[in-house]
DNA sequence: TAAATTCCTGACTAATTTAGTCAGGAATTA
DNA sequence: TAATTCCTGACTAAATTAGTCAGGAATTTA
């Protein structure tokens, strides 16, 4: 069982993205630069999370992606799912047809197995991880290495 | 976040088997015909259980496979985790240096992720379900379709 | 209005993993 | 000795993931 680097990239950019909320739009360059994951690669997870309504894209210099929501609303769950990743451990999609229109021996494992990974998921909210001082720490460090935000005057104030 | 096939058939199989204990050796080709698995692909998936220490096979006329120890010593996490499948969900394996040496932004949310996922896992083990009698209603539908065991003594005493 | 910045889109490619095949040998039982 | 079954390794096909590339659209600032 695994977590492919779609869904880890979406979270991580998320992060990093509420992070730095107070501060205005966060470019896609800067989350490239800063978090290691190709430029292309995240417009196209980013496309999805717009999709999925958990960003706004702001274009023009200045510009960036901003979280749609308050960051005690949004999900590592709902991130996840918005760039296609699924929950669901079952064969069937949950719909119990996975042995010949019957359910499979281990359907009833694999489907609560999802609900509690569903669970664990849904109540873990962005703003947690935000006000945890040794996220703050490792932010704060990554911020001055790459010179982030330097150029804005919102970043000072 | 997905399920691989892999770890799906694999417990899929180990329930067959565990669920036909007191009959004796289950071979991989009823398992191959009755769970829909191919059969090659199943004998790759028994050498790494046999490896983990999961089962034993029986070689010749009336052999197959049994469990190596009692059902309710077998998690569901010792399965999946013999086939190859982590539950780890960190980038890192879990060592803390995803990001140039340090932790990342998500290291913590990932770790506490895996840990959620294994206690659940592994407290599951195979007794649980082959003691409920949904899970033995739908085997014995199964054997009486694929008419298995009609040639064991052992079946019928 | 022109230039710079940034989002935005779609099509394409490369790498990896998963799933499955095939051929043949080894042990055991009857 | 013949049948059965495990057991192994090498190979192939399909799917998914990860990433590239080229170019356009909106917005801001000078």
């Amino acid at each position: 069982m695994r977590l492919s680097t779609k869904g880890r990239y979406a979270v991580t950019a998320m992060m990093d993205i509420a992070l730095h909320q107070r501060v205005g739009p966060v470019t896609l360059a800067d989350i490239s630069q800063c978090q290691g994951i190709s430029l292309s690669y995240l417009e196209q997870l980013f496309a999805k999370l717009r999709k999925g309504g958990l960003v706004e894209g702001v274009r023009g210099p200045g510009g960036g992606y901003r979280l749609a929501r308050p960051a005690n609303q949004i999900s590592v769950a709902d991130i996840i799912q918005s760039v296609d990743e699924k929950l669901d451990m079952t064969k069937c999609g949950g719909r119990g047809n996975c042995s010949q229109g019957e359910k499979c021996l281990t359907h009833q494992l694999w489907f609560e197995l999802s609900c509690n990974l569903y669970r664990f998921l849904s109540e873990i909210k962005l703003d947690q991880y935000v006000n945890r001082p040794d996220i703050n720490e490792l932010v704060k460090k990554q911020d001055i290495q790459y010179g982030r935000f330097l150029n804005r005057p919102q970043a000072i104030a």
